[in-house]
RNA sequence: GCGGGAGUAGCUCAGUUGGUAGAGCACAACCUUGCCAAGGUUGGGGUCGCGGGUUCGAGUCCCGUCUCCCGCUCCA
């Protein structure tokens, strides 16, 4: 069969995760709400297994990794101490004449800076708005009352809440440096410019873990978590050649990074490669400051070698959102079948990936044959997610599980029901095994990872 | 926030000079077929993003508003 990789699939893409129920856009009812976008029943299972897959590396496989769902709001502190709250306000100023916008404390006696061949004749001056504070935290109210003082916001990143819980986690484990903390959870952002589908959105999940080093051993777990986040993302069936890292270097660097890799993804079309993690080494800055501002001693006590220090953290950062796209636009393709007239899509998502294991269907509905698939589904239900069908042609059926990346259908025909036997279709190489039922667990567990 | 484009059925779209909405695909039921999107019959679905205006009458003209896309600004 001959494959065929679309320039840019996006908008395919955005369509059929619409019409099979992968993902719709927030209060669609409504008119939408900006860049929010919800998981729907096949969207929540990929991205849940995405979610799977990166917790079982990071904390179930290791022993020097610990998990820690912590709150997304937080004292109001922790802001001001990792630099988010000055860091992310900026007053900005538009101007109404050359249509140019700029930031207020940047701009000398209050003129347009626009060069004056970009600006309108002198006799039309420009005018500037009044500045607005825009900062990309939001704000709600913690408490019955309205008043700053009861000022919280929605956490901009997960890692925060890592830092703050720093020696409970190596207390309560008992730990030793190095190890790691990992976190799954939503993080908030109020994007001045969203989009991409969930690529950027204001709402997003993020899967970090932050891992504690003695300073001086920082750059070698540097070169060690960025290649193992690089093997993890091919481990999932991204294309080697649609992934590279992009160093930040200089003025790219965050104020808390001491180096700083992405991970990016080729998604083709206009979008072409774009971050999906992040690998920083950010030193002791967060230990630090939080020692700082709360007052509290955060050192991690050495016994062996009776000395305490600070440790530094290599972060490493995942758009859980962003994977999932990326591990959709990798699996997208449109193929054509040797001697059929349509062709068909397809999702090659990684098996481990795949919203639905398997399908089951039954050839027709007569001789039995209803009644003896809807057996094998509920046999199979107990292990991995199961989908049943019984409508429509055969081909159509395939058709269907292909566009959502079902890795298995298995069929029950006349021949089934008298002795026992089904048929097997793998996704990829469309091969069918004639099997008997009772070894179709058996087979299918072989075959399909996690 | 600015400039440009767009918003009609689940999806992709068509709707001529304003006259009370169509197609293909999809979906549901039944018949037929019986291992890769066949065929047939029937059917459910839109008041045309939302609000207002002009008009005897607006999807089709005007104003406002929301959302999406592209560009700018921005991007830890």
């Amino acid at each position: 069969m001959a494959a065929s990789t679309q320039p840019d699939v996006m908008d395919k893409l955005v369509s059929l995760c619409k019409r099979r129920g992968f993902i719709f856009q927030s209060s669609e009812i409504y008119g939408g709400t900006g860049s929010v976008w919800d998981y729907g029943p096949l969207g929540v299972e990929l991205k849940k297994n995405m979610k799977d897959a990166w917790w079982k590396s990071m904390v179930r496989m290791r022993d020097d990794i610990e998990g820690l769902d912590a709150a997304i709001l937080m004292h109001p502190r922790t802001w001001e101490a990792s630099g988010h709250v000055a860091g992310f306000t900026d007053p900005l100023v538009d101007c109404k004449t050359c249509k140019g916008r700029f930031r207020a404390d940047r701009l000398e006696d209050a003129r347009c800076p626009q060069k004056p061949s970009k600006r309108p004749g002198e006799a039309e001056q420009c005018q500037l708005t009044e500045p607005r504070m825009f900062n990309l935290m939001f704000k709600t109210f913690m408490g019955p009352v309205e008043e700053s003082a009861s000022t919280v916001y929605l956490r901009p990143e997960t890692a925060q809440g890592i830092f703050v819980n720093f020696l409970n986690v190596q207390q309560s484990t008992r730990q030793k440096v190095p190890f790691g903390i990992a976190q799954i959870g939503k993080a908030f952002r109020n994007e001045i410019t969203p989009g991409n589908f969930i690529f950027r959105t204001r709402e997003f999940e993020q899967m970090e873990m932050q891992f504690f080093v003695e300073p001086g051993e920082d750059m070698k777990w540097f070169e060690y978590w960025k290649a193992e986040r690089m093997a993890w993302h091919q481990s999932l069936g991204l294309a080697p050649e649609r992934l590279n890292y992009h160093q930040h270097a200089g003025a790219e660097l965050a104020h808390y990074a001491r180096a700083a890799f992405d991970i990016e993804f080729d998604f083709g079309g206009t979008l072409g490669f774009q971050e999906i993690e992040g690998i920083h080494n950010r030193g002791d800055f967060d230990l630090g400051r939080h020692q700082e501002y709360s007052g509290k001693k955060l050192e991690y006590f050495d016994q062996p070698n009776n000395k305490r220090s600070l440790p530094y953290v290599i972060e490493t950062s995942v758009g859980a959102d962003r994977s999932t796209l990326a591990a959709l636009v990798n699996a997208y393709r449109e193929e054509t079948v040797e001697g059929e007239a349509e062709g068909r899509t397809v999702l090659r998502l990684h098996p481990s990936l795949a919203p639905i294991k398997t399908a089951v269907f039954a050839l027709t509905k007569k001789e039995g044959m209803p009644d003896m698939a809807h057996r094998i589904a509920g046999d199979l239900r107990p292990h991995f997610p199961v989908d049943y069908d019984e409508t429509g042609s055969i081909g159509k059926r395939y058709r269907r599980q292909d566009e959502v990346g079902t890795p298995f259908c298995v069929t029950v025909d006349t021949e089934s029901v008298k002795d026992g036997t089904v048929t097997v279709r793998d996704r990829d190489s469309l091969k069918q095994d004639r099997i008997s039922a009772d070894a179709l667990l058996g087979y299918l567990k072989e075959r399909l990872p996690g």
